[in-house]
Parts: C-alpha cells; structure tokens; sequence
DNA sequence: CCTCCACCGGAACGTGAGGAGT
DNA sequence: ACTCCTCACGTTCCGGTGGAGG
C-alpha cells in the first residue's frame, strides 16, 4: 500500500512516545485528591462546614485570596468530601458550585440554582422574585442542608447586591432547609460595596489563603507532573524553574502549572524526548505574548494609535540608548502621534489625555514610563518600549482604522514624516 | 542661590451613550 | 416615550515640580 505524506506523518506523530500521560492534570481546573500545602485552609474550611453533617446550619464563609492560591480547588474539594460524607451518613447536603464570573446575573443565577433541583425554570422571560420563589419551595420540599459556594461573588456585586442579601436570609423563610453560603473573592476589599446587612451576613466566617512560595509551588508540580507525564521526561531542575518563575509572580499556582504545560507542550511540538529548561523560557514568553496580545486587542484606538507611536518612535535613529533601550519623551511622542492621525484622519486629542493614556499602557505593562525631572529641560515621562514589538503588528492592525498605518511600518512612516 | 524648562497631574466641567424607572 | 442618572471619555485651566545651568 502506498502511503501519502500526511498518512506517513500521522504515522509518525503516532509512534513517536508522548510526552504527556494525562494532558488535563496540568490544566487549573483540575482537582487533585490531595492539595499540597492547603492543609490549614482544608481544616478551617472543614470545621465550619461539619455542622452541616449535623444537620445544622454552617456559618456563611467569604474566602479571600489572590489568584491562584487555591481557594477554588480547596472549596469544592472540601465540598466533594462533606458531600459523600453526608451520603454514607444517610443526611441530605448538596454542595452547588456557581462561578459568578459565567453566571453574573441574578436571574441567571437563581435560574441555575432552581434547575439543580430539578425545577424548569427558562431562560428569560419570568419575573426574577418568582424564580426565587421557585428555587424556595425546591429546596424546602425536604429536610436538607445546601451550602452554595459562589466563585467570583465580585462579578456578581457589580449588578447589584439584590441576591446576595436574599441568599443570605433565606433561611428565616425556609421551613425544612438549611442553605449557607461561601463567596469566593480574590478582591480584599469588594465589601466596602455590600449593604452592611450583607456584609455582615455574609462574612460571619473569613478565611484568607496566603499565596505559595516557591518551594510550595515546586511541590504542586511535582504532584501534577507525577501525574501528568511519562516518566522521566521531566526532571526536578525543570519543575524549579517553572516554580521560581510563578513565585515571582504572586505564587499563582495557575501560572506554574500553566508553565508546565506549555513547556511540555512546545517539547513535545519539536519531537524532543524530555522538557528542558528552555522550552520553560519559551513558554514563559508566549504566554507574556499572550497576554500582551490580548490586552492590545482590547485597547481603544486612540491608545493603540498612542502605543503605535512609541513604536515608531523607537525605531528613531536619534534617539538616546540605554541598555539597549530607546528613551523617548512625553513631547516626542505626542509630535509624532499628532501627525499620524493627520495622516488617517482621526481626531486629535489633547497631551493632557495622551500622557493619561501612555501612564495606562505603563500599568497594562507594555510600555514603560517613569517620571523624571530633567532639571533645565523640564519634567518628563521617560518612555521605552517594553514588548518585542515585531508580533504586535497584526494585533494592531486588526483595528480597521488604524489598518493603512501600520501596513505602512514605522520605517516608511519616519520618511514621510520627515 | 535662583531660574526656568517642559511637562505632570488634580479639579471642574462638557458631552453623548446607555440603563433604570415610570 | 419620556425623564433622570450614571458612566466613560475628553477638555480646559492651572498650580506644581526639582535639578541643570547660569
């Protein structure tokens, strides 16, 4: 039988050993029996919720704590477990998950709550105190005890506290039931925004997850690569790395783990047999990249026209170096961006606003700027371009205004200007 | 020691879009 | 359909800054 190239080449890429074991071990949603290093929070969590086996009420719970310290993997695995424990004891306690950031409506998320009891609640349409109502008389039909675990509450306050403080007085209405609530918020300080009755409803526990140190980190991967890969494609120097590298950053576990598969990821792309460090620093840019990307596709344009400009400007001659860098100022910058908007006929705002936007690029962490005093020559933002600029082309030029400009490229653009 | 550059960044205000209430 | 509010985005105005250079 003859073989075409692409027969040959899945042939290949089918018997070439993988790297991965189990892909979605490394993914953030993925809970693992045991968590490293959340022991504390297991116990502080597990001692609130007991009483529900009891057949009490658990006090209501906000869980606070940056992204990536656990706090939604040790939730719902502390749910899972009180959940079965209830089962083998004969008492009836449900533990629902709601991520607030999907479900940021109340409607939606009464809705939501409803249909887990088996209740036919539609889309849109019902006025929200009667899907309330519904949801009510669902969970009170039997001697229960329903802890609601509300991921993101933050997302959910935007709209309106409304739910909140109905969740939270259900029970002086409820008959058989027995509901209790855990907010999860990786913003401290989202309260300040809660009616004061909810505040203190909702907060009657506090539980705050401390970020990971690096040594934690390493010992989460190890855990997940056990898990994840085959053995010995991945040694110990790599996973430090990868832990070092998210440590840096917060001690976002998500980061780490999504250090690791990305690394893995890119080695197993180039046929190699086992991830080396530098597939983690590959990995570590494309995800900067990705992320930069992202952030600029969301830009309006007259910041995209800003940050163009930078561009441009960077690609200066005459531009005074530092390590490598080029240094332009405030003045510089909004020259250049002055004429390009001439050039493509989009208003031209004030430096006032500019120097605004060029500070948001510096906090978005794709250019930088700092204030600094030139003595005689004034005080000035000292701006350098902080993203490897050749990728970010496409990314702006997806912004059909700004499309004749950029094709243009800043080479052409400085002859034009002069 | 004084001056003065070239911009920073706060305050108050204007405008239009979009949402809530009625 | 109507008003009323809020919000994001911009503008105008302007006092403030701090060290290089005289």
């Amino acid at each position: 039988m003859e073989n075409t190239p692409i027969a040959d080449a899945i042939k290949e890429l089918l018997e070439s050993k993988p790297i991965f074991e189990n892909r979605d071990v490394l993914r953030s949603t993925y809970v693992p029996d045991y968590l490293p290093h959340r022991d504390n929070e297991v116990d502080a969590l597990l001692k609130i919720l007991i009483v529900a086996l009891r057949g009490d009420t658990p006090s209501n719970i906000l869980i606070y704590g940056k992204t990536g310290t656990g706090k939604t993997a040790v939730t719902t695995h502390v749910g899972k477990e009180i959940e079965k424990a209830g089962e083998e004891r004969g008492i009836l306690c449900e533990v629902l998950y709601n991520n607030c950031g999907v479900i940021d409506t109340q409607y939606r998320l009464l809705a939501e709550l409803a249909r887990n009891f088996g209740k036919r609640i539609p889309m849109t349409g019902w006025p929200t105190d009667q899907v309330f109502a519904e949801f009510k008389s669902a969970i009170d039909s039997k001697k229960r005890v329903v802890v609601i675990i509300l991921d993101e509450v933050d997302k959910l306050i935007k709209k309106g506290d409304d739910v909140l403080y109905n969740l939270s007085r259900i029970n002086s209405v409820l008959e058989n039931a027995k509901v209790s609530l855990i907010g999860i918020s990786n913003d401290l300080k989202f309260t300040e925004f809660l009616d004061p009755r909810v505040r203190s409803s909702l907060g009657e526990e506090e539980l705050i997850f401390p970020p990971y140190n690096a040594d934690q980190l390493a010992d989460v991967l190890r855990q997940r690569a056990e898990m994840a890969f085959r053995s010995g494609v991945i040694d110990d120097d790599v996973i430090s790395l990868c832990a070092a590298l998210a440590a840096r950053e917060n001690g976002d576990a998500r980061k780490a783990l999504d250090l690791l598969r990305i690394s893995a990821e890119l080695a197993e792309r180039e046929k190699v047999e086992g991830v080396q460090e530098m597939h983690v620093r590959r990995a570590q840019s494309k995800i900067e990249f990705d992320r930069v990307a992202e952030v600029i596709k969301t830009l309006p344009t007259q910041s995209k026209l800003v940050l163009y400009s930078i561009m441009v400007l960077d690609k200066a001659p005459e531009l005074i170096r530092r390590s490598g860098r080029r240094i332009m100022s405030t003045g510089e910058v909004y020259q250049i961006y002055k004429r390009m908007c001439d050039m493509i006929d989009i208003d031209v705002l004030t430096q006032r606003r500019i120097t605004e936007l060029i500070s948001e690029l510096d906090m978005l962490g794709i250019v930088n700027a700092i204030v600094v005093n030139r003595g005689r020559y004034g005080v000035t933002k000292e701006i350098t371009l902080d993203t490897p600029q050749d990728n970010v082309y496409h990314v702006l030029s997806d912004d059909l205004r700004l499309q004749s400009l950029i094709d243009m490229r800043p080479d052409s653009i400085q002859m034009q200007l002069g």
